[in-house]
DNA sequence: TAAGTCATGTAAAAAGTTACATGATTCT
DNA sequence: AGAATCATGTAACTTTTTACATGACTTA
């Protein structure tokens, strides 16, 4: 069984959804942690519907196109549950800005900086989005945040990393970008003389 | 051209390399930014070669195999440099961790504790790691570590990058790791009386 | 003697992305 | 009239991982 497959049952064990919309949530929920395409889940979940860890059911639709609302199985709550405390491979992350910032010193300082200055912008305001999420879930789940066994509080945990790693991100590309324009507005200083 | 293929010209934009060593300074230079094993090194190299971003060399040795040393060409270099500030696309990084605290509601906390304690361990002593490379550069490099133009400023900031990635990490672990225990021992406490 | 390093490849499988394919409704 | 949302799938391609394959030298 694929990390997607769990991700699925994870979004499953909270709620039954379509492949439409489990496409969605995991954008909108675990986005900068993980990604995919509609075209990966729908085999993904006819594979977990074979496994026996989910089921599904058609729902008639009049005015839109019918559609199947997937549930997660006991087997399928089991299999997650066993999953969550398993030891996670260490994968490296893939970031093609790290490689592009070891790589910078044979690029144009001036349009190099330009494109941290960009990613830096970026992530603040990703960074703004997470914090209003916090904020939002602190305010309405208050209590819930403490429970260890709530959906929230793991929802809650996420958003914390989500903020860390954004916070951190465009600290990170602002100190590059402020390191290009300085050592290019020196040389040209340079040069004039 | 796939990013992997532009990570191998950066390597060899700084030095001539054969494909064990090109594997493993991927590993050891950009480890937990971009990852990937010799059965993908080798092709990719000859793709590099046959699109003339690449020559090699073949070194005879007496006591180990012969090695073939490759060397990136102007053409390479050109490509290379027309890529580092070229728009990134954003791509999500896969962390499997985040995601299992995004499930962790439906685990044993005991259980998921200890793994969080587990991570914050690996990635304190990461970060350790990178704190002693970044001090290593500050006091050999000084003087370089200002010139934008210098590979070692390049491999400054990636170590600054592996700094505060670790160390925002480590915390979030952590911050988890305290969560899960606080609530264990408070549904202990409630279960005993 | 077993494990680790140096050294280069191929093959198969899994995972992920992009394109193809269709079609109704709703909003701008 | 065009774009966005809802809704589900397949096909082709690229990328990544894991396994197969070999072999000498060095260190514990």
């Amino acid at each position: 069984m694929s990390a997607l497959g769990y991700a699925l049952l994870g979004l499953l064990a909270r709620e039954s959804l379509t492949g439409y919309e489990l496409t969605s949530r995991i954008r909108e929920r675990v986005g900068p942690f993980w990604s995919t395409s509609h075209s990966q889940v729908y085999p993904a979940l006819a594979r977990l519907e074979a496994a026996g860890l989910v089921t599904h059911q058609v729902v008639a639709q009049s005015d839109r196109p019918n559609k199947k609302v997937h549930a997660i199985t006991a087997q399928g709550l089991a299999a997650l549950t066993r999953w969550v405390t398993t030891p996670v491979a260490p994968r490296s992350a893939r970031d093609e800005l790290v490689l592009r910032a070891y790589c910078m010193w044979v690029a144009d300082p001036v349009e190099t900086a330009a494109l941290f200055r960009e990613h830096a912008w970026l992530h603040e305001e990703r960074l703004a989005a997470y914090e209003r999420k916090g904020a939002a879930m602190e305010r309405e789940w208050a209590t819930d945040l403490d429970r260890i066994d709530s959906p929230h509080f793991a929802s809650y945990a996420a958003v914390r990393r989500g903020i860390g790693h954004e916070r951190e991100y465009a600290a990170w590309c602002r100190w590059v970008a402020a390191r290009l324009e300085a050592g290019a507005a020196a040389s040209r200083t340079a040069s004039e003389r």
